[in-house]
DNA sequence: CGGCCGCCCTGGTGGC
DNA sequence: TGCCACCAGGGCGGCC
């Protein structure tokens, strides 16, 4: 579910909640979501106040007074909801008690206004750790993170460089992390489909021979920017049970041209194609081959 | 090392 | 209705 508009989405969704506010317990429901939780996870969390909540990629980043980060990724199937100190987990809805507990409740944090912030994660890809921010730069999980896509220094120059020396497919290119940072496969088949470039075309040709970006590189970008723009702007794509930390359904889904449309006709007006599905490096890809060469 | 595969886990869906 | 195979938005370890 969460790619970067999703995780986005969420973000904004917890920053009210959390920013400026303590932490005044901390509690996990098991030892290990997709890793074990560290010894001191919950003593590192308690008492202190969030200054900041940011993102990188797909992770968000939750600062701590205390000096530390707390790094979360929702994984496949993470999510977070907010229930206010009156028991509603959405303005106007009354029915869900607090600590009432729902099947893959994996982690609860108590803030000091009253307000708890539950992380249910049905299938525990996803994980939390506590690292000090002056080690961010070290930590594992986040080095190797290429640019931000939609960040500065991300552009037509920068990912034809990245990709003039791969030997893959552009679908898989823009899969890697370390060329770019925060897509996944729905936003991947769909940046593709807009910029008009076939996934199985070699990732190298995003760049001339001389190695100056062609073209398709400038289209590619655009068409990136575009759609991640869309689509955090509708709160994320809803596909089976992703929802905002209110539990409102994003409505990118409604907006996908090529992702989950197989056999349907092509959303290009001139074009009398078909979407297709195949497999490409074991996932499922997505495009019209009337539309994306 | 780059690239690819298998796997971690649960749940929903569609076919029989 | 029940059962089962298959599929899913991510990313790591291990293998070639």
């Amino acid at each position: 579910m969460p790619e970067l508009p999703e995780v986005e989405t969420v973000r904004r969704g917890l920053q009210p909640a959390m920013e400026g506010v303590t932490i005044v317990r901390a509690e996990t429901r098991r030892k290990d979501l997709r890793f074990p939780f560290q010894t001191d996870f919950v003593a590192r969390l308690e008492g202190q106040v969030v200054t900041g909540l940011g993102r990188r990629a797909k992770y968000l980043l939750a600062d701590l007074a205390s000096g530390d980060v707390l790094l979360m990724h929702l994984g496949m199937s993470g999510s977070f909801r907010v229930i206010d100190a009156a028991g509603a987990a959405a303005p106007g809805d009354f029915h869900h008690r607090r600590n009432e507990g729902r099947a893959h409740d994996h982690v609860c944090f108590t803030m000091s206004s009253g307000v708890e912030i539950v992380f249910n994660d049905p299938r525990r890809f996803g994980y939390m750790k506590v690292v000090a921010r002056e080690a961010l730069d070290d930590e594992p999980l986040l080095r190797g993170l290429g640019p931000e896509p939609l960040g500065n220094e991300f552009d037509a120059a920068m990912l034809a460089r990245s990709c003039r020396d791969k030997k893959t497919s552009l679908k898989a290119a823009l899969l890697d992390q370390r060329v770019v940072a925060g897509l996944g496969n729905i936003y991947v088949c769909e940046a593709l489909f807009r910029a008009r470039l076939s996934p199985r075309r070699l990732a190298a040709t995003l760049a001339l021979k001389t190695g100056a970006p062609s073209e398709r590189a400038e289209r590619l970008v655009a068409a990136i920017h575009d759609v991640l723009n869309q689509a955090i702007k509708a709160g994320g794509s809803s596909l089976r049970d992703h929802r905002q930390t209110t539990g409102e359904l994003g409505y990118f889904q409604h907006s996908f041209r090529v992702y989950d449309r197989e056999g349907d006709k092509c959303r290009t007006p001139t074009c009398k194609g078909t979407v297709r599905r195949f497999t490409q490096n074991g996932r499922s890809t997505f495009w019209c081959p009337g539309c994306q060469t």
